[in-house]
DNA sequence: TGGAACATACCGACTGGTCGGTACCCGAGG
DNA sequence: CCTCGGGTACCGACCAGTCGGTATGTTCCA
């Protein structure tokens, strides 16, 4: 592990490996990917690769925590705002739409690879996310209980609906499909706003208590 | 490979096998159990796996199988009612996560190892994916058509949103959590059908065209 | 007695990681 | 100016271990 101590670039080489790496694990998946493999996508040896990084475990940690760190801080810059609650929540979706559509691969690799990380890099992977939902949660509820949002559905589910949706977003979607990032982005804040500000009464097709 | 011809049941070993073979790939990951973890939590031997599957690969096929066949056997008897849109909406939500819910193990293999398809069966499973899909959407878009549900946002976006939760279930959904699957899916449908019969203006929060 | 249902020992291919080297850069001393 | 020294960035042949799969029994029921 050669981590430079400055926050600043990446080494070319460095950066080489780090996207051959996401291609293909995105592209076979982890565990089918051999390093071999890597390094020949990447044009350099496995001496490089091996001077850059500790283990081929350590790719997959570095691609999540660039990926993760990207969507967090862009959800601390627009909670920053201090907006109205459904500009808000249209903010935090498109923004989360375009980061991960523009980073598709990282983000398919999270999704399928999360589950390899080992006890503690887990725990602090949950933590964001957790960070991230709760966040995203307050806004809703807050909104809710201000009496802006109705309460069809619990918060909570809102939220769940809403970050499902974008997780599962890099297994049907293509960068060169109809619709932008930003549009679908747009429909899908359409589509959770259009639920949160339905008024209060029965929903439709509502045929009893849920067991 | 001896796939017995009848469709009838699985012998008592090749349920085991199964249930085991769920259950590690669930846990650890395809790639990461082994044939002989598998074996052992089965209490067989390697002998007698490889007598009933032809590969590793044969476990994951059976897997992927069963549970879609009970999903779309769920869709087409639901369809088959003929009930009204919002009913129909809500029967396939509900039906859905409660599939989803009593097979996580399935579901979350499926979810992260699909890729590991050969393109044969890929696409084949691709075919019975949209087929789900194309029906749900027919659902919705008659139903815009008619009046009776908004366009808010198109029918494929709902349907993806939709779906996206409900594939997007087994990270999260703990089957000792405090909430019933039917009342989740109850949840599910009530912010789906929200959002859809939201009636046409300006959606809260929407400031200007999607780029 | 034939064949289905297992059991067991073993093979060969492949993989992540290592380790002894090399090439080049840069500051210091002469 | 040269050159020495040592640090960083890389190279690539090699190893030890592992895993999916198979070959060859053995058991037992029809």
């Amino acid at each position: 592990m050669a981590r430079r101590a400055g926050v600043g670039e990446l080494s070319r080489t460095e950066n080489r490996i780090m996207a051959a790496a996401v291609r293909l694990f995105a592209a076979k998946g982890f565990d089918a990917t051999t390093v071999q493999e890597v390094v020949e996508a990447a044009e350099v040896t496995k001496g490089a690769l091996y001077h850059y990084f500790g283990s081929k475990d350590d790719l997959l940690y570095e691609i999540y925590r660039s990926l993760i760190g990207r969507q967090m801080a862009e959800l601390d810059r627009i909670v920053a705002l201090d907006l109205d609650p459904a500009t808000t929540v249209r903010e935090i979706v498109v923004s989360l739409v375009e980061t991960t559509a523009s980073s598709v691969d990282e983000a398919a690799v999270f999704m399928r690879e999360m589950h390899r990380l080992d006890a503690d890099l887990m725990a602090s992977f949950r933590a964001e996310r957790r960070r991230y939902h709760e966040t995203f949660r307050a806004v809703v509820e807050q909104a809710q209980v201000s009496g802006r949002f109705s309460r069809v559905v619990p918060a909570e589910t809102a939220v769940l609906i809403a970050l499902g949706v974008i997780n599962q977003l890099p297994t049907w979607y293509r960068p060169d499909g109809p619709k932008s990032p930003a549009r679908l982005g747009g429909e899908i804040a359409d589509f959770v706003l259009a639920a949160l500000r339905a008024t209060g009464g029965r929903p439709l097709g509502f045929t009893g208590e849920h067991p």
